[in-house]
DNA sequence: CGGAATGTTGATATGCCTCAACTAAAGTGG
DNA sequence: CCACTTTAGTTGAGGCATATCAACATTCCG
């Protein structure tokens, strides 16, 4: 865990820059932004950090006073049982707020884990509240995003509950990919998800053996792909239809794909 | 759907009262108010309805002006699926907004129903924000609530994904008559749940044979039960130690059972 | 270069699903 | 109020999807 304050000066100033930009173009994802809103978002402190890939930034009851922002990479929420085993909840893109709910809920009930290598920007609660005492607005916005990621959350309970393997490893590529899409994280039909398929597993409710007999079952369609940490989209209509993918509970602006 | 307006005036008047009582009551559980917030709260336009067993309040697509508050009954969310399948996403309780969602997200993604015979209230948007911009803790209060929502979306996902059928069903248990009892909803060890096998099985992601094979080996157990809409909590250390349930994840005030 | 993490594949077991037939309860209309 | 219909609950037989266990290949990383 080292902070990138660590760092030569000229590269924290970029990072801190492109944080900044990374939440304000998320927001405007599914929010409108004021002038004023934007002002108060740049008046925030931000401190960014680099996290190895597998590294926890925040635990399991713990009680944080900073919220996170992700700035690069990927991260992931996971509930961690009594057998040791872990449940993967959600995953998270730069421009997610992943442990937003710390706000106002005192003690973390999952903890946050960077997959692969990621950058997180930390963020006060303090200087949060008093933003949003003089901006409901800003308020207004990341509760939007709160909501959204429940959203998410009661797809995933859909997905593992209610649908076979293929399409619901297939609906888990499609979420990745699209809100990746919709954050300009893709390029050729691929996006980064430096996913194992032990935690593929882990995420969708099924055994080891079983991923590693479904992907290749998935590959074989022709339809959508996982390699090498990257989700590549060979035919998006059909692997939409495959997993029964439906983007609406995402909340973000309709676009083509 | 008989709006409680075409009734007799006193019968209205009492449920408005309670109405706010009881939302007052549920806030208080995780939230500190003042005696500002509260006559917030006093002030907003309440309409109750009553609905039958079965009815949807709010449906997939539609896009609300008001949220919903549970004034009796139990409600359930649910996403209804291509093949008309149901998968419930959670259950709410007398107190709780079951779509609050709507306030910032303008699409519903899934729909709510009454399980049993229920009163719900109805609070037009425009009275809460104007709520919310003089009294911005009763924002961060409901905002709150909809952060509950999302713990209990997420434990939802951890059990139909990683535990056993037995577990899992007296997981469901557990949380609906803890919530209950939190909410003073409880008698002699007993609450009201008006769900049918069928929709404990969309519930939890099972089939309605195996919901049949896996209440009476919970039964036998001698922790709890689910009978005639009501579930029965028999030994309540057992149950919890059965269904590993963490109470943590419900954020309210711990109390001994 | 060695050890650990990750990915692959096969054999076997089993929990849960599907299908099906039936009972019991609840609600409805004559 | 009773016959009828519908909904809810029960139980058995059989099959299949997925878990478990195990051995091994491969890649990554210090």
């Amino acid at each position: 865990m080292r902070s990138i304050l660590f760092r030569s000066a000229p590269l924290q100033r970029e990072a801190v820059i492109d944080a900044y930009a990374i939440l304000i173009r998320k927001l405007k994802e599914h929010s409108r932004l004021q002038k004023e809103d934007v002002a108060e978002i740049r008046g925030l402190t931000l401190t960014v950090r680099d996290f190895a890939a597998n590294e926890d930034f925040v635990r399991q009851g713990d009680r944080p006073k900073a919220s996170a922002l992700v700035v690069s990479g990927l991260v992931a929420r996971y509930h961690l049982l009594r057998n040791g085993r872990r449940q993967y909840l959600s995953f998270h893109l730069a421009g997610d707020m992943p442990d937003s709910q710390a706000l106002f809920v005192d003690q973390m009930d999952h903890s946050v884990c960077a997959l692969g290598p990621a950058s997180v920007a930390s963020i006060p609660h303090s200087d949060l509240m008093a933003a949003f005492q003089r901006r409901p607005s800003l308020a207004f916005a990341i509760w939007r995003e709160t909501l959204i990621d429940a959203a998410i959350f009661r797809e995933a309970i859909t997905n593992n509950s209610a649908r076979a393997a293929l399409p619901r490893m297939a609906h888990l590529l499609c979420e990745i990919y699209y809100r990746s899409r919709a954050s300009g994280l893709t390029a050729d039909g691929t996006c980064a998800a430096p996913i194992t398929l032990q935690q593929l597993g882990e995420a969708l409710g099924m055994a080891l053996a079983s991923v590693n007999r479904v992907l290749p079952e998935l590959r074989q369609t022709g339809a959508g792909d996982l390699r090498n940490g990257r989700i590549v989209v060979r035919n998006w209509d059909k692997l939409a239809k495959l997993a029964q993918f439906d983007p609406g509970y995402l909340h973000l602006k309709r676009q083509p794909l």
